[in-house]
DNA sequence: TAGTGGTCTAGACCACCAC
DNA sequence: TGGTGGTCTAGACCACTAT
C-alpha cells in the first residue's frame, strides 16, 4: 500500500496522517484493538519510522490518537461529564448556584454512572498577582487556598482552589485543611458574607509540565479553566480557580429565562463529527 | 554548555525542554528577537538536530513558542479579547444578553483597541446529529446555517454559525447571506419567536485539520467551543455554536445577583504564571 | 522472551524568508 | 545568496508490557 496523493506538494507523513485520520473516522479501529504497529506503518505506507512518527505524532496532538508504551497505539476515548456550574436547575435566581458543595457534584457524577471523589488541601501562600488584583489585594500578600483534586472513576479529573484573604479566613474552620459541611460557602454565610453573586471567566490553553504530569492528559488534551469571582454586598469575597482536563467535562450555563424548564435537555449524543471544519 | 541533569532518568530532550522553559519564563528572550538557531542549540547543549527539534515541539505543544520557517522560533504572543457572552451589563435579566448582534461585538473590540470585522456566509445543510437532537428533527433533516467568520486585528478569531430549521428560516431575511440589522433575533422577534432564555455548553478540544488550516493557530493552540440552544415559550429556536481561538480570547458570564455591578470588574492581567501548577 | 512505543544519532535535501 | 525551519532516511539502543 502507498500513501494517496492528497495535494501533490504536502509532505509525506501529512498525507498519512490524512489517511490514517480518514480510517479512523471510517470506523476502521475500534476502542480495544490497537492501530497497526509502527513497524507495519512503516510498510504499508513505505516510509521510514520517524515519518510515520511524525504522521501519528499529528493525530495524537488533536487528541484523537494515545500512544501506550509497551501496548499500543489507541483511539482516545472521551468520557464526558456534564457540570452544571450556573446551578442545578440552571435558574440563575437560585443562589446555590455560586459554589455547588462538594456533595452535589459527586451525587451528580453518580447520576452519570460516574464515581467522582476529591483530595483535599490547604495552603498559605503569596496572592498571585491576577488573584490579589480581583481580591482587591497588594501582589504577594499571604492568602489561603483551599484546593480539591478531583478524581472521576479514579482518573485526574479537575483542580479546584479557593482563594481566600488571610484575614478573612483566620480563625474560622476554612484554616483546617478538611472539607465542611456545606461547602465553604455555609462559613461565609456564617461569617456574614453570603455570596449573591459570581463572575467567570472561561479561557482554555494547553497544560504545563507539572500540569501535565498531574492530568496524565498527555499532548493533545487542553484544559479549560473556569476562574469565577464571588461577591457579596460590600465586594468580593473569593476567587474559586477550577482547571478540568478538557476531554473530560462539559460545562453547562442558563443564560436569561428558563421559565419552567428547570429540567435541562438530553445532552446531545458528543460526536466526533462535531469536529466539523471551516471553509 | 550541556543540559542541567533534572532527573538523571529524564530523556534529554525532556530536559532541555525543561531547560529552556526556565530561560523562557525567566525573561532571556523577547517578543522580537527569535530564540537561538537549531544549530546553536544543538551546539550548546551537545545533542543531535533532532533531539533539539523534540524539546523545541515540547514548548510549541504547550503553546508557549511558534516556529516561523525561514525566519526562527519566536515566543507565541496571546493578545486578549473578553468577550460578554451573557450579556454587555453581565445581568441575566437582560434579554440582549441571548445573542449580542455582530455591532455589539465589533463595538466592543473598538473600546479595547482592536478590530473586529467578519465575513458572512448562507448555506444550506443536513443537520449534522448533535444539532438536530438539540433542535428536536431528525439527523439530516435540511437547516439553514449562517456563518460568521470573525477576524481580529485581520487574524482568525473565531466562526460563529447560527443553525435554524429550514421551515423556519424559508421566505425570511435569513435565506439572505448578509448579516440583519438589529441581528438574526430581530428577525425572528417579527416572526413572534423572541428569544428569551437559553442553555450554553462549554468544550475545548484541538482543532482538526481545516481547523487548524483556517485558525492559523498551528500546534499548541485549542479551539473553545460554546454551544448555544436557544428558547422562546414553545421550545427551541436555533443552535448557536461559536469556536474561538482559544489564545485570543476569554469568555465572561454573570452569575446570580450582581445588584449594581454592571460595569465589569476590571479584567485581572493575563499573567503566564497563571499557567501555575499542581503538586 | 517477544513485541510495543520511546529516545537518539548523523546526515541529506527542500521550502521559505530576508537581504 | 545565506540562513532559517521543514522533511525524510536508516539505523541503533532503551523502557515498558504482556506472556
Amino acid at each position: 500500500m502507498t500513501i494517496p496523493r492528497g495535494s501533490a506538494q504536502s509532505p509525506k507523513y501529512q498525507r498519512l496522517a490524512a489517511d490514517l485520520r480518514r480510517r479512523i473516522t471510517a470506523g476502521e479501529f475500534t476502542v480495544d484493538d490497537p492501530l497497526p504497529v509502527e513497524g507495519v506503518l512503516e510498510k504499508q505506507y513505505g516510509v521510514a519510522r520517524n515519518t510515520v512518527r511524525l504522521a501519528v505524532d499529528v493525530l495524537v496532538n488533536e487528541g484523537r490518537l494515545v500512544r501506550l508504551q509497551g501496548k499500543g497505539t489507541y483511539l482516545r476515548e472521551h468520557p464526558v461529564l456534564d457540570h452544571r456550574v450556573s446551578g442545578p436547575g440552571l435558574l440563575p435566581d437560585q443562589r446555590d448556584c455560586l459554589a455547588a458543595p462538594t456533595e452535589v457534584y459527586t451525587k451528580e457524577a453518580g447520576q452519570a454512572g460516574r464515581e467522582l471523589t476529591a483530595d483535599f488541601e490547604m495552603l498559605v501562600v503569596r496572592a498571585r498577582v491576577d488573584i490579589a488584583e480581583r481580591l482587591g489585594l497588594r501582589p504577594g500578600e499571604a492568602i489561603v487556598v483551599r484546593r480539591q483534586l478531583r478524581l472521576m472513576d479514579r482518573e485526574p479529573y479537575s483542580i479546584e482552589e479557593s482563594h481566600y484573604r488571610a484575614g478573612l479566613a483566620a480563625g474560622t474552620p476554612l484554616m483546617e485543611p478538611d472539607q465542611v459541611d456545606g461547602g465553604d460557602e455555609a462559613v461565609l454565610a456564617a461569617l456574614g458574607r453570603t455570596e449573591i453573586g459570581a463572575v467567570d471567566h472561561l479561557v482554555s490553553r494547553m497544560p504545563g509540565p507539572e500540569e501535565a504530569q498531574w492530568f496524565q492528559g498527555g499532548p493533545g488534551v487542553p484544559l479549560l479553566v473556569q476562574t469565577r469571582v464571588t461577591y457579596d454586598g460590600r465586594g468580593p469575597v473569593r476567587v474559586i480557580e477550577t482547571r478540568y482536563s478538557a476531554d473530560r467535562c462539559r460545562l453547562l450555563y442558563g443564560v436569561g429565562d428558563l421559565g419552567a424548564r428547570t429540567a435541562l435537555p438530553a445532552p446531545a449524543t458528543p460526536v466526533d463529527g462535531a469536529r466539523v471544519d471551516a471553509p
